[in-house]
DNA sequence: GCTTGTTAGTTACAAAAACAACTATTACCA
DNA sequence: TGGTAATAGTTGTTTTTGTAACTAACAAGC
């Protein structure tokens, strides 16, 4: 009674972006992991700051499409490790400023080199060409361009 | 004391493929969410049963690149809803033979369907030409070539 | 046949994510 | 003003996931 189908699962891009994205975070993750005990969220907060300067957990949400309970934790344990340090607002005293630490400068430093290595390492398996044409897709589907 | 940098993480693969994965699965999500209560895993171990017939849990696991104890809670859960029909392998009485109910094959081709339609709505934002070499690319990433 | 190793699948416990409700502060406006 | 709504961020609770240990059944070598 069962009936086999043609239906390409692999094809369908929900299922297919999601395999590559695993298949490409996992490396990447096992490093940020093992040298620092930091969770995804914990080195999206440390990187946007890294980047930014300094920034408000909100701001941090909106950039990287994070919600601000995870955010919030986030920055919680990265203060609590002394990676981050936060200083209430004065204009406005619901506002923290976040910024990073020189020790939190240190691992963000080390983590953009393994970060620009991994990404070196994923272009084996594409031209330079095919890894340019696909981050501006990704950018389209992601919403961001 | 804060240095301002120009990594760029919407450049990062990993990130930008996680962004674009979760946007992308948003819409379908929430879909099968609604409509049917099914978790990510569920709709998947149901679009395999789908597509190939009869299936072990374990053979699912290989397929989809879904851990074992994944497998099993889902099918768990698709049985007790009588999507899903189980059945011990005379043969090897570890092995258990897993296909969908007349009910599982409704609930399937009834996403399945929804499944073409959001693909469909996904290509808006890109050519076919792109969405063709996209999906290449992201099956090399994916390790599944 | 026994012992050892493997495989299929489940279960238990710990880690992480999702969601909702909450506090504190500021903004709006009649 | 004073009262209502909005915003920043936190906390609590429930779902899901991840990991490891477990049971049951089979396989292989001696």
């Amino acid at each position: 009674m069962t009936k086999p189908d043609d239906f390409d699962l692999q094809a369908f891009l929900p299922y297919l972006l999601n395999q590559a994205a695993e298949e490409a975070s996992l490396g990447f993750q096992q490093i940020y992991k093992d040298r620092y005990g930091l969770l995804r969220s914990e080195w999206r907060v440390l990187f946007h700051l890294g980047i930014f300067g300094r920034l408000t957990a909100t701001e941090i949400g909106a950039k990287g499409k994070v919600h601000k309970t995870k955010v919030s934790r986030a920055v919680q344990r990265l203060a609590d490790r002394r990676l981050v340090k936060r200083a209430r607002s004065e204009d406005d005293r619901r506002v923290e400023w976040l910024e990073l630490t020189p020790v939190g400068e240190k691992v963000y430093r080390d983590l953009r080199e393994v970060a620009q290595e991994y990404e070196s390492s994923l272009q084996v398996k594409l031209s330079d060409d095919e890894m340019r044409v696909l981050k501006a897709m990704l950018l389209k589907l992601a919403g961001r361009l």
